[in-house]
DNA sequence: GCCGTTTTCGGCCCGACTGTTTTCAGTCG
């Protein structure tokens, strides 16, 4: 029995639900969603730190109670003041809490006054008019739960960040082309560049907000109008994104930029360091004492007046961004202009759809210097996997073409890790290439101890140079296969192996809290896109996006040495 | 439930919008 991070966090925010619902203490229920969040953001396991027996009361947010909640879960997997509200408070009512318009005020008298307990009865309320007879529902509030219920049937209300990005971009131009328009800002954590995001948050400066505001709501892809204010209006999209416009003004745009692109925890972390000082901070500006204006025009100086360096958006999630500006301990993070070659690469010899050399001229296009061609091994019979021997056919052509093009080809393979932990090409093949990926395509069901063993072992390949998508997860489709994160990593530290960021959109894999821990282990980075067309060597930036949200610096990415330094570097 | 050289009680970030009121509660970000 192990425990995942992520699974004792789920327990908090259950609790924190739950408890909301009830009707408890507000600010127990935000210790619960706080606890939550650190734990979620941990790069360690939580579990093994327990059994080291490590204090747990030393992390942020955790206290006694907590603490021992914690072991609770890790050491029965359960946690009894969970099964205790559980009992009492009806499971369906938490999935009404996702609903636009309901809260925990609402879905209680819901409860109490109707018996409503799922999705299903409380439009079959709605529908009956019986819900007006509650105090405070009207005609609008009421249709907009049921739009709501609609949604959360159809569940995952996450979009993937490239999902999103189209969408961001063109109503950018959109919001341009009107006249007044001075500046457009999308904020949030599409700011942040965060592998999914919930909505976007987009500011703008104006002259002329009412008509902005009116032109906004008329942009083509808007399917509902859900509010239309003096400072904000809200827009669903055909495809259910939300959009919400704000109007700044120039002299606050600094704070507006700042409050809306959050993280929430980042912010109030920095507004407590406000309030300590007798300050504020909100929106319009950073107050002091005397309640007088002291910055907000630009986002440097919001964090200047807090005696902060400008900390970049994708480390502002409260994961020691704030602490390390303060000891000048923040990372230059890593650009897409840093990456001089892919590592990752198919071609038409196993599931790729272009040859070599469209590969090869595609990423010349790109400015790189080199690329890694990495086609399957034969395990993979479903995408042609390369045996020795048409191996040896695909280096003939490389070599060809290392004649003809400015760009360098590395031979290289992204070769199987079988189920018992070896690799799936022979170690004369393996060590005559120039890079070898170990990546797992199957079994993904082991056990954690099982999975792990097989992939240190695979580790321990002394021709293995990158572990592949390490941990397999697809975003919103498939969990991370279970393995003991930490060993993984002191095996990579130990045996100078890298980890791969995979720039695969819905792969992004290792994540960014992964990339943060193993970065602090000590372990190199390729950033890669695993492309199987031309157009995929463009994913290089969600790989960046990814990397940099894990505090990676130039000097962590092996793809961002020149090709000589690589050829060093991957010298066994 | 957490937290603490103005500490072990009494705080806990802050403002906008909506729908329903007729001064505000609930929700949201």
């Amino acid at each position: 029995m192990s425990m995942l991070n992520g699974e004792i966090a789920a327990v908090f925010k259950e609790m924190a639900d739950l408890l909301e619902i009830k009707g408890e203490n507000p600010f127990k229920v935000r210790a619960y969603r706080n606890a939550a969040r650190v734990v979620e953001n941990m790069g360690k396991s939580l579990e093994s730190l327990v059994k080291e027996g490590y204090d747990l009361t030393e992390l942020p947010g955790i206290g006694h109670d907590l603490s021992e909640a914690i072991e609770e879960i890790v050491f029965s997997g359960k946690f009894s003041k969970l099964e205790e509200l559980k009992k009492e408070i009806p499971q369906g009512l938490k999935e009404l809490l996702s609903i636009e318009g309901l809260g925990p005020k609402r879905i209680r008298v819901l409860y109490e006054k109707f018996n409503v307990t799922s999705l299903e009865d409380l439009s079959k309320l709605a529908e009956s008019g019986e819900i007006y007879k509650i105090k405070g529902f009207g005609p609008k509030l009421v249709s907009k739960i049921l739009e709501g219920v609609k949604l959360a049937k159809k569940s995952g209300r996450r979009f993937r960040f490239d999902t999103a990005k189209p969408y961001a971009e063109d109503i950018k131009r959109y919001l341009f082309e009107f006249k007044g328009v001075i500046k457009v800002e999308v904020a949030g954590s599409y700011r942040r560049r965060k592998e999914t995001v919930g909505d976007l948050d987009i500011l703008v400066v104006a002259e002329n907000w009412e008509e902005v505001s009116e032109y906004f709501v008329k942009y083509d892809k808007v399917k509902t109008v859900v509010s239309k204010g003096e400072t904000r209006s809200t827009v669903i999209l055909q495809n259910d994104l939300q959009v919400d416009l704000r109007s700044v003004s120039r002299e606050s745009y600094g704070s507006a930029l700042h409050y809306f692109t959050g993280s929430k925890a980042h912010n109030i972390k920095i507004r407590k360091m406000a309030q300590e000082r007798g300050w504020k901070i909100n929106e319009y500006g950073v107050f002091n004492e005397k309640n007088e204006k002291i910055a907000g025009e630009d986002e440097e100086g919001v964090y200047e007046k807090m005696g902060l360096c400008f900390i970049e958006p994708e480390l502002r999630e409260d994961r020691g961004e704030i602490e390390a500006c303060l000891q000048n301990g923040l990372p230059d993070l890593i650009k897409r202009e840093d990456i001089k070659g892919d590592l990752h690469i198919h071609s038409v010899y196993t599931d790729g759809k272009a040859s070599i050399k469209e590969m090869a001229l595609a990423a010349s296009e790109l400015g790189y210097e080199y690329i890694a061609v990495t086609d399957h091994s034969k395990h993979l019979t479903v995408a042609k996997g390369l045996d020795e021997e048409r191996i040896k056919i695909q280096w003939e052509e490389i070599d060809r073409l290392n004649e003809e093009l400015e760009i360098t080809i590395l031979k290289g393979i992204e070769c199987d890790i079988l189920e018992d932990g070896s690799l799936d090409l022979k170690d004369e093949i393996l060590s005559s290439l120039d890079i070898v990926l170990g990546a797992v395509h199957y079994k993904f069901n082991l056990s954690k101890k099982e999975q792990t063993e097989r992939v240190v072992k695979a580790l321990k390949n002394p021709y293995l140079h990158v572990l592949a998508h390490p941990t397999g997860r697809l975003i919103g489709a498939r969990e991370a296969f279970e393995m003991d994160m930490d060993e993984i990593f002191k095996v990579c530290r130990e045996e100078g192996k890298v980890l791969e960021i995979n720039a695969q959109p819905q792969r992004l894999d290792l994540n960014d809290i992964y990339a943060k821990a193993a970065k602090e282990a000590g372990i190199k980075f390729s950033i890669s896109t695993d492309s199987h067309t031309r157009d995929c060597l463009s994913f290089m930036e969600y790989g960046v996006n990814q990397a940099r949200r894990g505090w990676l610096e130039k000097e962590d990415v092996i793809n961002a040495l020149t090709l000589n330094e690589l050829k060093k570097f991957l010298k066994r």
